[in-house]
DNA sequence: CCCCTCTATACGTAAAATCGATTGTTTCTA
DNA sequence: TAGAAACAATCGATTTTACGTATAGAGGGG
């Protein structure tokens, strides 16, 4: 059976005659007729009783032609579905973002994502990269923006830009006192980081002087926000990556900042995905979408 | 498209691997494969995100394959719809009469029909035979008990039997001193006819002699069982088709009754349908299942 | 009785599906 | 880290199938 065969018994059904059903279908009567005699054979029923004067369809046929109409509506479905989702840029994407870049960095492209790919609809998702990069790998996730490159040889990414780290310390404290900083410049028990698995985490120890790594294990905070709240309270310091500086707050909450001056404080950042991703095209357009909407305290890749 | 292609990529769905996949629809794997990359081409989009290590199916890989399996459902419930309907005894048959054989051949063949075509399940229509023929030629009615042969070239027909008009006239009526009758004996104005349209009126009047056929225009019945009534009420005689006289109620009437001696009293029934009708052979055996529940007041053909 | 219409058949051709063999990757293992 | 195994893609040859043209055959209408 086939589904251009379907095709040819709905059309005799609608036509009741064999020439004008050939004729809609845009095949010759002999075809028609040959495939329509084939198919009664493979089913072996009538579907149709022929006569000069008007083709009558059985009962059987009658049943036949609508469940065949059912499977020509499944086809043409399929055909339909697929030509609406042939535009990379559209149908649904799932983002995966890590804590200490989610909620900085989309609100800096949601806004032309909507505008350039309308019918594109993203589901964010925030996680550790360890988490994310499984659920890349399972599927779950079809891209991801991770601060580190891929380590798994199915997965590759584009390089979206970098982002250097500021020193965020307390108003007053003598840190101020300088122009700029160095990782140097920091007292070894005063710094502050996230828990474990944050990635942030990692960056901002392997700047650090070998001493600095080996520290007490008391206060690491879950998120950004925290550890920007614990510095604030005088707890110490704390680096920061650049998109987290942006908006006014760090005068507010009484803080106060330096670039720092350290070769390789920074982080690049990758937008991620598998190698056999089908929609790359759609990948390529929500990178240059990102990579337009960064400001300048990042270096665009 | 093919539904051959939707058993495909169902497969790959299930299997999740182009090799089993391939073995489960019995193909090769390169055939599976071209197929494969042949639809993605049409439909221009990607179903399957192949690796090394499993196949993924992509979002629209996913909903279109749930159509597929739609489509291919279709096809399977034709398949099945057309095996249970191979069988010529099964299905749906509509089967006409007309008024003076419907109520007394019905009863003598319902039963056999329930045990030898249980499948079949046959609607009955009761009509005079032009409606009956108009019904056929349009194939609104399968096949019908006429009392006329076929007279349009599209319609063919089984000989049943021949069916005697017997004489009915009351008890006490002179007819009764005789042993048997003939239309001789009996007096112009005194044989009551159906109405016009039942082609038994037609009948009778074609064994009546010349002069009785310009008979008066009264007193026409519109069934036997009236026309019955009316001879039991001394309006005169009539004539009866021999399975209408079945059961015992002409006694209980006060009616008495005569085979007819002359030649010609009687009728042939046949079994009409069109030429083209697919089921014949379940006509075939409805026919030698009517002949045989009859009487022997009539004779098989 | 011939002509017209409509479906069925015959046969050569073109397209398509299929298979076996092979290639190119990737993953697993020693 | 090299070799083997697994897997999908590709190639080329073969078979199958669908198709069109030409024609036959059957029915109905004038």
């Amino acid at each position: 059976m086939n589904l251009r065969d379907l095709d040819y018994i709905c059309a005799v059904a609608d036509h009741k005659h064999f020439g004008r059903a050939a004729e809609s279908c845009h095949v010759s009567q002999p075809t028609l007729s040959g495939q329509i005699k084939k198919l009664e054979a493979q089913l072996g029923v009538t579907l149709f009783e022929r006569s000069h004067k008007a083709i009558r369809v059985t009962d059987i046929g009658e049943e036949i032609i609508l469940i065949a109409r059912e499977a020509r509506d499944a086809a043409r479905r399929i055909k339909s579905v697929a030509a609406s989702a042939q535009d990379p840029l559209a149908g649904n994407l799932s983002l995966g973002l890590i804590p200490t870049i989610a909620p900085h960095l989309i609100p800096l492209f949601v806004g032309k994502l909507r505008s350039a790919m309308p019918k594109m609809s993203v589901d964010f998702r925030e996680d550790i990269t360890a988490r994310l990069t499984e659920a890349l790998l399972a599927g779950d996730l079809d891209v991801a923006v991770l601060a580190t490159p891929p380590d798994e040889d199915s997965l590759t990414a584009i390089e979206l830009y970098s982002e250097p780290f500021w020193l965020l310390f307390p108003e007053g404290h003598e840190l101020g006192k300088l122009k700029d900083a160095s990782m140097k410049d920091v007292k070894e028990d005063d710094i502050l980081l996230l828990t474990e698995g944050h990635c942030f985490r990692d960056q901002a120890l392997s700047i650090c002087r070998p001493a600095q790594k080996r520290r007490r294990q008391s206060l690491r905070a879950t998120s950004l926000e925290t550890l920007i709240n614990l510095v604030a309270s005088g707890q110490g310091v704390t680096l920061v990556p650049a998109l987290a500086m942006r908006g006014g707050w760090s005068k507010e909450l009484g803080l106060a900042s330096h670039a720092l001056t350290d070769k390789g404080a920074e982080r690049k950042i990758y937008l991620t995905f598998r190698k056999r991703f089908p929609r790359i095209r759609a990948l390529e357009t929500l990178a240059e979408l990102i990579q337009g909407g960064l400001p300048d305290s990042v270096k665009s890749a």
